[in-house]
Parts: structure tokens; C-alpha cells; sequence
DNA sequence: ACAATCAAATTGTATATACAAGTAAACACA
DNA sequence: TGTGTTTACTTGTATATACAATTTGATTGT
């Protein structure tokens, strides 16, 4: 054990040796990895211990272990490439802008029959109902929608949204358990291309978002970002953001 | 044990009565959760036993687990929302329509400066171009441009890709370690109109993908989607504290 | 009342042991 | 040659035990 390795647990040693060996291209995807016993001798460890830390790898998907056979390098495979979405004011901040918001709208109102749809209540039952438009540096950057569930957020409109944004309140009350993400490309309505301060015809990013707590949907946002001023992006390593 | 849980090992049968009383709100975020000794006894098991279904549940985020103090229900923060971003054979195959797709082009060439600047090698280096319009019904559903480091996949036009999707044998072939993905919305050039046979003016969503291995951009891909035809959507992960 | 100490509870790590289950190769036998 | 059988190896699960580290609350002493 090198000085560099104190304070880890045994376990954690070999997770890292390994881990080290896989990142630097020595063990490639499909080679054999020594067995519990190979490892455990080699740590002067116990079977247990190494049988933990090859658990975790394969947790962690960076090995795979067969019965009978022994354990191998897995297959790095982002097959799913995932896209995080930050709230705008999150990434505003992060290139170091000055983020404002005005409100539009921020009322309780009967829902119509195509939003009812969306959110799986009864047309003309009442629903918090929000638009705001977000500025960074005087220049719009987002619209945002909102409508609210008022059985999972009944305080919303008692909210000051100057210090929270609306997102985080609702995570912060309400136990957001599933969502559901759409994207598309539109041309917004008028009414909306005014407010974005964009031109006739200019493209934008349409995502729609639908969150439920407890088999209930909770909110129902459209956000619409101008295409020319606005990108989202992502970046992962290995399945982690 | 109900015979439900037969076949099921006993930390797994620990881990799911866990988990369905996290999933049906009877512990909410915040409340403690029985002891490894307390677990060890109620399901006639060691405490090791206990302690593997809490150690993996804490891996998995559902709970946190304090040296001294207890177990928890973690606060699920879901302020990660991410976007899965599949392979369009994958949506199509998921709908059972007939995807097909036409090859563009396919070739060697001397890459031009931007896309150089993009995959950060020298402009007039070779690199392998490919574009493909993917149909399904025979209708346009995804451009694809794509240029690939030789260094990577060497035996890139080599391929049949009339069986495996580019991005399949890329993941088959190279390590991608890393990825970066750039969402817009934009109006595409009047060839590319052409090609996805939609009309002027028509918004269309750009995904650009940069894929590393081993520090290496391994390829550069620009995939435009028909605003009107097609939505990108995705769910969310459960994120730790 | 305050501070120091102690005890109890809890999680974290490590070990030795045991047996089950699966795989693959060597082996024995017809 | 082909076919079961055995054997060795590997991972999977479970247990009992031990001690360390941390926190909390109770106890004790001043």
C-alpha cells in the first residue's frame, strides 16, 4: 500500500486499483479481473472483503460478475445519453449573468378542457396558474407556464418567488416522485414571441413537463426557450453527470 | 415471509419491505428506519444481513445512513432532470413502425476548420464523414451527419450499417468515455429541408454530440429532427440529497 | 449549575467459516 | 468417438464474531 492510499478501507483499495486499471486503458472491456481469492491474498484481505469491493464495482456498473466464471470488464455502454435540465436560473448564474424575472400571471382559475387532459382532473376544476418570463441581463431567455395542482401545493400563491423559484418550491413541499420531460421545436404564438422579444418565424425550444406526487400530477409547465439565444446542454462521464 | 417473496434472498426481501414503505408514503423523507439489530431480528437474520440491504439501499440512494446515530428515509431531490436521448432505431422499434434509412454519403475526406476546431484536431486532417436521413413509413425522421475519428474506428466505411445503427458499432468498437450533447432550436439549411421533406420555415430541433475516448474526440455527430414529427422525451433520476 | 465522564446504541469495517449454485474442463467409460 | 461424471474453480448468500468510530443521553463529581 502506497502512503497515498492511508485512510481508505481495505475494501476501498482495491475498489480504487481496479477502477485505476480500467480508466487507464490496462484492463479493457471483457478482460478478466483476478478472483475474490487472487484479490484477497494479493490484499492480504479476507474472501469477504473482496467479495465487497467487487459488489460495489458491479453496483457501480463498472464490472460484470458471472457465477461459475469470474468477473469481467463491463462494456462501457452510454447507451442512454441523458441531457440534465437546470432550472434557468441555475444556469444563468453559472455563466455569471444578472438573472430577473417579471410575472405575467399568477392567479387561481378553472382549468380548461385541454390542460384537464394533461393533468388528469376534471375540466373547470381549479388550478394555480402561473407565467412568468425570465430575463438575464434585461434580454428574455425563458417562458415559463405553470399550472399547479392545488391538492399538492394549496399555499402557491401565498409564495414570494423573488428569493424561490417556483421549481424549488414545489420540490421543497411536495414529494416529486415521477416526471416527464418533452422537447420539441415550435414557433411560438405571437402573444409569446412578444413577450420573448423575438422575431416572426424565429424558432424556439418547447419543453413540457409534467411532475406527479403520489399517482397525482402535480404541475403541468411549459417552458419555451428562444432557439437563437438559448441552447441546453450536457455533459456525462460514464452514465454520471 | 409471505410466499410473494419466495425465491427472493433474505436481503432483498429486506430491501423491498424498505422500499415499499418508502414508495408507498408510509416513511416519508426524514423518518428513521429500523436499526440493522432491530431489522436482524424482525427477519430472523444476522445483522450482517440487515446491514447489506441498508448498505445497498444507501448506494441506491434511498436512504442516508448516519455512524452513531441511525437510518433514514433520504429526501428524494430530483433537481436533476434528465433527458434520455435514444437511438432513433429505438424510438421507431418501440413504436413497431419500419424504419429504414438512406445513405447520403459516405466517405473519407480532409476536414474543414470548424468541424477541426469541434474535434480538436488540425484542419486537413481525415476524418470519415457520413450522412444518413432515417425514415419511418417512409417519412423523414432524423438527418444524421456524423464525422468520425479515424484514429478511433479505423475500419469506419468498412461497415454494413444496413444492420447496426453508427452509433451501435461506435459503442461496440471504442470506449466512449465521455459525452457532450447540445440541444437547439433551429430552421434548417434549404438542403437539409430538402432532404426531411418539410417545408420552409419549419422548426426543427439540432441535437450536436461530441463523444470522447481516452481524452480523444472521437466523433462529432449533428443530428436534426423535424420539429412537428418528432419529440425527444425523457424521465426522471432520482437523485441523492 | 456546570463540566467531565461513562454507558448505550448505532453504523462501519474486517474476518473466518459454511454451504449453495453455476461453469468449464478434465476424466472415465462404454 | 461420444457421453456422462467428476473435479476444480468461481461467485452468491448467510452467519457469528470482533473491534472501531461516532453520537446521544445519562451519570457522576465538583
Amino acid at each position: 500500500m502506497s502512503s497515498f492510499e492511508k485512510g481508505f478501507a481495505i475494501y476501498e483499495r482495491i475498489k480504487i486499483s481496479i477502477r485505476e486499471k480500467i480508466d487507464s486503458g490496462i484492463l479493457k472491456p471483457g478482460d478478466r479481473i483476478l478472483s475474490e481469492v487472487e484479490l484477497a491474498n494479493l490484499f492480504n484481505a479476507s474472501r469477504m472483503t473482496a467479495n465487497r469491493a467487487l459488489k460495489e464495482l458491479t453496483a457501480e456498473g463498472r464490472i460484470i460478475r458471472i457465477q461459475g466464471v469470474g468477473s469481467f470488464v463491463a462494456k462501457s455502454k452510454p447507451e442512454v445519453a441523458l441531457l440534465e435540465i437546470k432550472s434557468i436560473a441555475e444556469e444563468i448564474a453559472k455563466w455569471g449573468g444578472v438573472h430577473s424575472s417579471d410575472m405575467i400571471l399568477f392567479k387561481e382559475e378553472s382549468v380548461s378542457k385541454n390542460i384537464a387532459g394533461k393533468m388528469d382532473i376534471n375540466a373547470g376544476d381549479r388550478v394555480f396558474h402561473s407565467i412568468f418570463v425570465h430575463k438575464d441581463e434585461d434580454i428574455p431567455v425563458q417562458y415559463s407556464e405553470r399550472f399547479i395542482n392545488p391538492r399538492v401545493a394549496p399555499k402557491y400563491l401565498e409564495q414570494d418567488f423573488t428569493k424561490m423559484t417556483p421549481s424549488e418550491y414545489l420540490l421543497e413541499i411536495a414529494a416529486i416522485q415521477e416526471s416527464e420531460h418533452t422537447i420539441e421545436a415550435i414557433i411560438p404564438k405571437k402573444a409569446i414571441q412578444k413577450l420573448l422579444q423575438i422575431k416572426h418565424g424565429e424558432p424556439c425550444i418547447s419543453l413540457k413537463r409534467r411532475t406527479w406526487s403520489f399517482d397525482l400530477v402535480a404541475t403541468y409547465s411549459i417552458l419555451i426557450y428562444p432557439g437563437s439565444k438559448y441552447k441546453l446542454s450536457g455533459k456525462i462521464r460514464r452514465g454520471k453527470i
